[in-house]
RNA sequence: GGAGAGAUGGCCGAGUGGUCGAAGGCGCUCCCCUGCUAAGGGAGUAUGGGGUUUAUAGCCUCAUCGAGGGUUCGAAUCCCUCUCUCUCCGCCA
């Protein structure tokens, strides 16, 4: 969410930067919201003074037991009137706020402009894409050779976009989880969170998937009941990501300034509906309804987030570097981003089979974006509560790690090497191969 | 699932219709005193919004005592619904 008080102050500035990102800001019927607002509260606060004073009075003529019918009769008149400009005034905020709550975060200055993803700009790259002299397959293939990759049975079980995986693989995917966790606990300093799967609307309306993205949500009711059947059961989402829970722990909070920075990490299951996305990425595990990923959140001191950010992508990136996989990073154009960002990284590691860079990472800085959306504050130097920044990023997606793994350690009889900083994860085991 | 008790400011805790945004204590900040330490004295110390303003200064004002509704001229206090916490029993991983 924006600052309100920037949209009154500067709202060409703030509508052409939105702009940037292809967003159309409702300029006029935010004025005229804003007008209209100015009017009605300043009106009700009126109303509600004089009432409050009148009730002072009555108070203190019977605390001495003198009469007050006179100014009862006064204040009744009042009644009406007041409950009418709060309603009006309850309705114009809550346009305004559904306005706001629609509106992306504001570029940063260093943020390229462009339309899409052809505009995003290569900072660098690393490692050198592995020279295969003999036919590449695709990691669906790979997998599927080695018995251990099944997308029927998992069409069977649940449907298409999701899938099955067993034995050496299952046991890769877990060992990359832990791998995650454990060199960004031990090495760069992160606190291992375990967090809640399902959440509440108010913690999707903090780090902004609510109100606007729902379609993008899957929704869970107790009991099984959806809420026409039953208007008592809360509903929860499936977290899309594990930066939801996390960056919702400081939601409502102020922190203490020597707690800063604070620096979570999270391995969990994410549900995503892909809803708009049909077509793409049909093949394989790119893009699944549930995959598994080890997330990184910074919450820190609004100076720092933006050297935060360049650590938080060293620090996904480290993990690639161990794995020995080649990538690149990219910063994405103000068009390519997401809503609550202001600047976003993308890791893109090299996929063999599609002979390119696949998105693998994507870290944030949002600002103050979902702090305000949240309420979450630091106490600063002067003892002023002070919104907090916040950071997320994946230290990396698992499903796409171990495509990518299937893909650039594949040999040539179809067996897989593992990346040897994994084989300790793997009781020692060295390659993948078919049973 | 059954029975009961709760939810107040950074923390503890008083407050059952009227100068209560909230006593008291702890903590914290500043000042004074004390040649160190300990102790003592004084002042201050919630958050969000709006108006005014060059101003995140000041001033005026509104809202907020778990959340949402209601009664009332007036609600932390009364009524309704919900959420969460705790205790006991049952069940369960």
């Amino acid at each position: 969410m924006l600052e309100i008080q920037q949209l009154r102050t500067d709202l060409e500035n703030v509508t052409a930067t939105l702009a940037k990102r292809g967003f159309n800001f409702p300029a006029e019927a935010f004025n005229a919201l804003e007008a209209e607002r100015k009017k009605v509260q300043t009106h009700t606060q009126e109303l509600q003074a004089k009432r409050n004073t009148a009730s002072k009075q009555i108070g203190h003529a019977k605390s001495k037991g003198e009469d007050a019918s006179a100014i009862l009769a006064e204040v009744a008149q009042l009644g009406d009137e007041l409950k009418q400009a709060e309603n009006q005034l309850e309705h114009i905020q809550a346009e305004l706020q559904k306005i706001l709550l629609e509106v992306p975060n504001l570029p940063h200055d260093s943020v390229p402009t462009g339309k899409n993803e052809e505009d995003n700009k290569e900072i660098r790259r690393w490692g050198k894409p592995r020279a295969l002299d003999f036919e590449v397959k695709d990691h669906v293939a790979i997998g599927e050779d080695l018995g251990l990759l099944d997308f029927e049975t998992a069409a069977k079980l649940s449907g298409a976009r999701f899938s099955l995986m067993t034995g050496g693989l299952a046991r890769l995917h877990r060992a990359l989880a832990q791998f995650m966790l454990d060199t960004h606990t031990q090495e760069h300093g992160y606190v291992e969170a375990y967090v809640p799967y399902l959440v509440n609307q108010d913690s999707l309306r903090g780090t902004g998937q609510l109100p606007k993205f729902e379609e993008d949500l899957f929704a869970v009711h107790a009991g099984g009941k959806s809420n026409s059947e039953d208007n008592n059961s809360p509903t929860f989402h499936l977290i899309p990501t594990a930066e939801v829970p996390i960056t919702n722990m400081v939601r409502d909070e102020i922190v203490a300034l020597k707690s800063l920075p604070m620096r979570f990490v999270a391995h969990t299951p994410c549900f995503r509906s892909e809803a708009g996305s049909y077509g793409r990425d049909t093949r394989g595990l790119i893009r699944q309804h549930q995959f598994d990923k080890v997330e990184l959140v910074h919450i820190v001191h609004p100076e720092q987030s933006y050297d935060a950010l360049e650590e938080l992508v060293g620090h996904a990136e480290k993990i690639l570097q161990k794995l020995e996989l080649p990538y690149r990073v990219m910063t994405l154009c103000t068009g390519d981003m997401g809503f609550a960002a202001t600047k976003t990284y993308d890791i893109e590691v090299w996929l063999p089979a599609q002979n390119t860079y696949r998105e693998i990472s994507s870290c944030s800085n949002c600002e103050a974006f979902q702090a305000r959306r949240m309420q979450a504050r630091f106490r600063n130097e002067k003892g002023k509560p002070e919104l907090l920044h916040t950071l997320n990023g994946s230290g990396l997606a698992v499903g796409r790690t171990l495509v990518a793994i299937l893909e650039n350690c594949q040999n040539a009889d179809g067996s897989v090497s593992i990346p040897s900083v994994l084989q300790p994860y793997m009781n020692g085991l060295e390659q993948l191969r078919m049973a």
